[in-house]
This record gives structure tokens, sequence and C-alpha cells, in this order.
DNA sequence: CTGACCATAACGAAGCGTTACAGTAG
DNA sequence: ACTACTGTAACGCTTCGTTATGGTCA
């Protein structure tokens, strides 16, 4: 049996880490001296403790190990094998995403050199346009920006060939929310559509403010950034929502420094 | 000028983030309406504001944004470019960890799939010798284990340099405290030596439960835990500070599993 | 008047670290 | 008697998310 001091150094945790894995139920030492409250290892836990720190490292919650650990008692060792093919797609995402960080790390400090901004918006042009009338087939979602649009777009082409429509242009998306929301933001997927059904509706013509990104979706927000400030500057209103439309096929584009998508603000002068 | 939520949904933060980030001063909105405390934010902090996030996808804490945003003001770029590359390294660092995870990850998925347990001890034997006095030279330092001990032994090298002294044996490294401590332990380096000076001390011989383990460092633990383990089993006692001596070179050996290191856990008979 | 927006305030969450204070084993 | 070890209790840290409650703009 090993003191909470022994059991410790050879886990290599710490005494207060072991005595909140106490309290939460994690980890409960075998025997706990009922005079002076000392808490009593065995060595056969040396093993457990392993596991759990092992756990760790694979971003288990400490909720999570617990759940392990009662299964474990019950030998489900299958379950466990499922958990951590879920816990290994995380890491190669995070893996992925620590790429990206240090490549665009490598760019600030490089721009840094050259004594230039690290953040500065692409080059930008902005026209004024007026948009015909477009009837679209749509879908609308509450949707996070961030995992890509492909789901979406798939699920409206699917109801395209449901309904037996004929696609005749570009997809676009329009942003309908306001306020920017983590969990979610109105978001409508459209197609432009020959036939006029019920299922479609139409987009009206309106005049726009209109910008041509060449370049990843990333810089999208700059783009946004970039058009209302111009509104601003150019005392205009937003009149409804924004929206994009995708010249290229993201799938299609090996360069995504190729991308081209356009983004149109509606317009009006502000009331004075 | 734009609302919080206009500004939120342009830099895609939420309105509560902004609030926040208000209150500890990191950026704050340029405008307030006196009446009803509406804040009012302007397009030139949209870049200040992408420039945070940017920071922070780079591990920033909100504090250190915080000074390089008043350095920034005062335009001192090179210390950016610095803090920049520190950056760089640790997520250099965190990579490495991730891709060793990963390793480990595919390791524990087949173990599961051939039905074993993950954590697993490799295969020990201990046998009790009587080691020789030996004559060391030593330094002792608090130091955190994970961090390698290259550091620490480059450092007794240049003291047996500097005093002239002549290495008679394998590096070895004694763990004194027996508590482990996240931010340092109680930790001597040695390395016998021909000449007794007093600057060296005697590691005395006595009766030591020994193994060697063929394999890379942070399977020790397993040792330890074996030892211990074997200790309690077979009614012997800790009577000093263990050991570990290195038979191999870490910085020449290619293959970490080829490295062979053995451990020694002084042991007296327990009183009866 | 009705929503969509805005405000403040206070609590929660994860995983311990950090005091502070006191008893105890050897 | 000393010291290293053990105990409990309570607050702190970071970065917001989450109610709850109430005022405000179009």
């Amino acid at each position: 049996m090993l003191s909470i001091g022994e059991f410790s150094k050879i886990c290599e945790v710490s005494t207060k880490t072991l005595r909140y894995y106490d309290e939460i139920d994690l980890i409960k030492p075998i025997e706990v001296n009922p005079d002076n409250n000392y808490r009593y290892y065995s060595v056969d836990q040396i093993k457990t403790m392993f596991l759990i720190i092992r756990l760790k490292e694979y971003d288990f919650s400490l909720e999570e190990i617990k759940e392990i650990l009662i299964k474990e008692n019950l030998s489900l060792k299958e379950d466990l094998s499922e958990s951590l093919k879920l816990k290994r797609k995380n890491m190669n995402q995070k893996l992925k995403n620590i790429k990206m960080t240090l490549k665009q790390i490598e760019k600030d400090i490089q721009t840094l050199e050259n004594d230039q901004n690290i953040i500065k918006y692409p080059e930008i042009k902005i026209e004024i346009i007026k948009t015909q009338p477009l009837n679209i087939l749509y879908i609308k979602e509450k949707i996070d920006y961030k995992n890509g649009y492909f789901k979406y777009f798939k699920k409206l082409y699917e109801k395209l060939i449901y309904h037996k429509l004929t696609a005749n242009g570009y997809p676009i998306t329009i942003y309908h929310s306001k306020e920017y929301n983590p969990d979610g933001n109105e978001t409508e997927f459209a197609i432009p559509v020959k036939e006029k059904t019920p299922k479609t509706r139409i987009l009206k013509g309106e005049t726009c403010a209109k910008s041509t990104l060449k370049g990843p979706y990333p810089d999208l927000k700059f783009v946004y950034a970039k058009l209302t400030e111009w509104i601003e500057t150019k005392k205009y209103k937003l009149s409804s929502s924004p929206y994009e439309i995708y010249i290229t096929n993201p799938n299609e584009t090996k360069n995504l420094e190729n991308l081209i998508t356009e983004v149109y603000f509606p317009i009006k002068k502000e009331d004075l």
C-alpha cells in the first residue's frame, strides 16, 4: 500500500490532483484511515492511474474517463475502441489546424520582416450594379460558418433533383442573421432554376454594391469588412440581406487562391 | 459606425465576447451612448479585431494581446516578431506532441483489436544485487522530469572538465524527493570519477533491487511501478533514494527502443 | 405594439494550483 | 521536538456561455 505521496510520485501526478480525483470519484484510494483520513492506494491502482493519464492525453474529459473506467470493469472493450477512433479523428483535425496555423505564422513573420502589417485586406474593387431578379430554389438553415457549406449544398441539390428542376446559374448563399451567433446563423442556400414552382422564390433585382474576391474563402470576411466600410463612407445603407455567388466550384479547384466569389450588398441611400 | 451586433457579425465573434473584451480593456467601442450605454464600433476597429483573433489562434493570452496592441500603437514591430517566433516554437512543440499522441492512439487501437489491455508493463526482470561504493561528482537540481536531462548532464560535464576530473563510469540520476511536484523535484545528476576531491561524494554500496529496461525512457515509470510493487509483495522497504544508470547514450542511439537503463532501488527488510 | 437589439449582473464550467490552517508519522 | 507528510476548506485562474431581468430602437 502506498501513501498519497508515494503514489503521486510513481504516477507523476501531484497530490492535489489525486485528492481532486478522489473528490470527483474518478479514482479513490482503496483504504482511508478513519482516524486521520490518510489515503492509501494499492499498487494495482497504478495501472488504473496510468490509464487515466493516457486517456487524458487523448483529450478525454475526466467525466468521459470515469465512464470508461466503469465500462472497463464490465470489460466492454469494443466501446473504448470506438471512442479511441473518435479521438483519433479529433486529433487528426487538431493536427491539420496546427499545421495551418504554423503556415500562417510563417507568413506573418515574413510580412513583419517586410515591415508590413499582419492584417491587411486583399485587393478589393467595389462597383455599383443593378441585379436582375432571380428565380431560386432555396433551403434555410441555422449553421455555423466554420464547417463549410458542402453539406448544405448537397441537400439543396438533392431537393433540386427530387423536384426535377433545372439549375440555371451559380450557387448562392444569403446571410439573414444580423448578429454573429456561435451556435448557428440564419443562412439560406440557393440556386437559380428555370421553372417557377411553389418551392421557388424570387430573389429580387436591386441596386447592389458588388465585389469580386479571387482567393480562399476565409478572405471573404475581409471583403465584408471592406464593403461595410465602403457603404458607411458613401452614406448608403443595407436594404436587405447580403449574399455571395460562387463562380468557381471549390471541389474542382486545386489552388484555393484561384477561387472566385462575388459578394453582393443590396443598398439604398440613407434616409435624410 | 457599427452597433455591437453588426460588428460581431463581421468579425465573427459573439457579442458576449465583445462585451467581455470591453470589460477587460482589450478593445473598447469608440463611442458609447451615455443615455442607454449602447456600444458603437468604428470600421477601423475591424482590423484590430481581426488581429486579436489571429493572435488568439497563435495561443497568445488576452493579456499578452493587450500588451501587443499597446506596443502596436507605438509601432514597435520588432517585439511582435520576436513573440511570434516564440509562439512558432511552441506550436512546433505542440505539433510534435500531437504526432506522438497519434502514434500512441494507433498503437492502442491495435492493442485493443488484439483483445489486450492498453496499459501493460514491459517485460521486467528484477534481481537482488549488492552494489559497490561509487565515488561520484554530482549536481543537485530541482527539475521537471518532462524536459529531458540533457541540460543538466551538460552542466555536470562542464563541472567535470572545470575540475579536471576523469570520468569513470556511466551517468547516473538519483531521485531524492518522495512526492511528485509539478514544478520541480529534488534530483541529483552524477557521474563516477577516479579522483576523490571535496567536490565528490561516495554513493554507498548497498543491497538493491535492480531492473534493466530496454526501451524508451517514458517506459521507466512502468519499471518504477513494477519495482515498487515487487518490494511491497516481498516485504522489503526502500532504504534510500532510487537511482538510474544510463548504459546507452541517447544522443548516439537512433532507435529509442534500444536504449538500456538500469534502475536501482536500495532496499532493506521491513522492520518487524 | 411588437420584435429584434441592447444593457448589466451574477453564476457556471474544467482541472486543478494556491493559499491558509491544522493535525500526524517517524 | 522537528520535519516532512497528510488533511480540509475555500478561493483563483482563463475565457467566455448562460440565464435572468429589464430597457430601447424601427
